[in-house]
DNA sequence: TGGAAGTATTCATACTTTTGCACTTGAACA
DNA sequence: TGTTCAAGTGCAAAAGTATGAATACTTCCA
């Protein structure tokens, strides 16, 4: 309705100039001052100040990337946001991106090809500055999409040869270790594991970090004891269930991810066992339930915080390297560790029999 | 590095101009192409197209916005993404306003009023079309920064009078209604609530609507019988205490949301006592996690999904209005209907004593 | 007081797209 | 053949900001 010029009663949307006039300077003046140019001067700086806050302005966001080539955007693509595990990590990176000025773009495939390639073609569109892939799944054909643009991407667990492509190593090792000691140190030697997809890369590197980590502490893993789950709560179940029809049972078992333990937790219940009497259970995430549960989930935490500074770290690199024309040498790699909780969970094993009727 | 004319070896980032060139039209042409427009005849709109597929090409969304004033992103403002209500709200949300061309902006406020204003401020920046506010809480005062830019918004359970305001109400007599019917028929009269903190505006709905519904189903309301508490697992253990802390006590609580139910499942357990053997407890929410509890939480559903869509549509009608110079009139108000999704936590009440010791 | 040497400010252009208006073209009609 | 009309295209001016180049203003010294 109204065009410019036409500044009427409603004090509504000034612009730069607006500014400019009332501060009886030059569009350029406020444009740097705002910017916090070294080249404006105190006195100026101050009244532009002023009249920005006079009338309520801020800049046009759509109109500063257009000139600028920068969006302050980034995105980031979880798998699910649906799991508990990604919420936290959502909420990490935004306030982490918050804090540098950088606005986010949440994206969910639910491991769908089509919504990814959707997502990543929408991420292109609104040209953000880099995106964090943490779905932990097996998209590197859909990243080509984002190489190609030669935007820069952070992956987990995953390496790519392309120098916009930085990777956050997850060291489940430690965690994995305390875990296994754990255990050790509470009489169990019969330790089971039940796995994620074998589609998943982190569902693999975490079951090769159990599997290391029992060979270092000299205890044998039976092949029946570990178990290909689909980190769901059913996944859980259908895992107890297998381990039951074993003759030969494990004592305590350590699971990929939190819920399929709270799975496991449940179908221990309905078979008419206990935890931790009757087979101790340890998770692997901490997500914010695990502290809740009937009893209380044991669990190698898997900090959500430190993941997304990691990510918005790698991101960002590159994006301001981008920025400064820049050639130098940045950071590709970053390092996420693991830690043990101790929660309700575990317990020594009964005695004798390994299966767990032994107390009647 | 490069300006426009340079277009070297890379064929990066092609923009109106390349597909114009290419398809032999002006630049005018192949934006109207784009938009649809019916000015452009078939054959030259083939044309432009296969320009445009060769090219890889796609429009630049901030000269888009900047020009064209709409820059097709909605809003979402939850209280706390971590709370697992708000994640599948948000994904539905997504869902649609992706299938619609919106993007979206997800921002939580973790109930702090600094973040609300933070990210109020960040979504005028953005210029977003709309805001959904679903926080249930008591914001009113920050909304007004939105309503004086005169900014689309959609809120849950509140009404604000001004035409750019939508409301979304939550019709929980529907649940509440057959909850209290469902345990009526198992046989319970005594029936305690525990209400959400009297700040949010859907607690205390919630507490008027089972408060009218055990007036009309003729059920005495003892006093102590609603307790407050404040919405977490925490408050739903401490509202347990409070239960068992009476002389006399329900046999049934319907709880305020489902985490608190949650919460005094935990307690029961811990108290020693049995769900449903001992106590009858209902949710509200049906969060997924609600189908997985020990055991299984009956309660009633809040479509999130419905939810979602009201959200979506009320903020649609009003950007898609303001950007046809509009003056229709249109609907503001929506209604999201709950219904009862029955589970194990519910059951007969023991016959005599009250007070849970009933079988000893 | 004239001018050099900085520093502070403004000018002008660019970023990419949309859109009102003007133009071309060909057909229909007198 | 000349005129009118409509449909289809193109031209050029926005939109709001950033920034290199050009200019105006200091300050200081000879």
């Amino acid at each position: 309705m109204s065009r410019k010029g036409s500044r009427t009663t409603v004090p509504s949307k000034p612009d730069i100039r607006t500014v400019a006039a009332l501060a009886k300077v030059s569009i350029a003046t406020v444009s740097r001052t705002i910017n916090a140019s070294p080249a404006v001067s105190q006195k100026l700086s101050q009244r532009v100040w002023q009249a920005i806050e006079q009338l309520n302005y801020f800049p046009n966001t759509h109109a500063r990337s257009l000139v600028s080539g920068r969006s302050r955007i980034l995105g980031i693509i979880v798998e699910n946001i649906t799991n508990p595990f990604f919420p936290e990590l959502i909420a990490s990176f935004e306030e982490i991106a918050v804090a540098h000025g950088y606005e986010i773009l949440v994206s969910s495939t639910n491991s769908n090809a089509d919504q990814l390639t959707s997502c990543v073609r929408r991420m292109l569109e609104r040209k953000v500055e880099g995106v964090a892939v943490l779905t932990f799944g097996g998209e590197e054909p859909v990243l080509d999409q984002l190489a190609i643009h030669n935007m820069p991407i952070v992956l987990a667990e995953f390496h790519l040869e392309d120098p916009k492509v930085s990777t956050i190593l997850l060291d489940y090792s430690a965690g994995i270790h305390a875990a296994v000691a754990h255990l050790v140190e509470l009489g169990h030697t019969r330790i089971g594991f039940l796995a994620g997809p074998h589609t998943l890369h982190s569902a693999n590197t975490r079951r090769n970090a159990f599997q290391q980590t029992m060979q270092e502490a000299n205890l044998k893993v039976h092949k029946d004891w570990i178990i290909e789950c689909d980190h769901t709560l059913k996944g859980g179940v259908a895992g107890f269930e297998k381990i039951m029809a074993l003759e030969n049972r494990p004592t305590a078992l350590i699971c990929s991810n939190d819920i399929t333990a709270i799975g496991v937790l449940r179908a221990v219940y309905m078979a008419g066992l206990r935890v931790p009497e009757d087979l101790s259970v340890i998770g692997l995430d901490d997500i914010d339930f695990a502290e809740f549960t009937l009893p209380p989930l044991t669990t190698i935490r898997l900090s959500r915080s430190e993941l997304a500074k990691a990510a918005f770290d790698a991101l960002r690199f590159q994006a301001e390297n981008a920025a400064n024309s820049g050639s130098t040498v940045i950071q590709r790699e970053f390092l996420v560790s693991t830690s043990l909780v101790v929660r309700g969970s575990t317990a020594a094993p009964v005695a004798d029999k390994p299966n767990g009727h032994a107390k009647s």
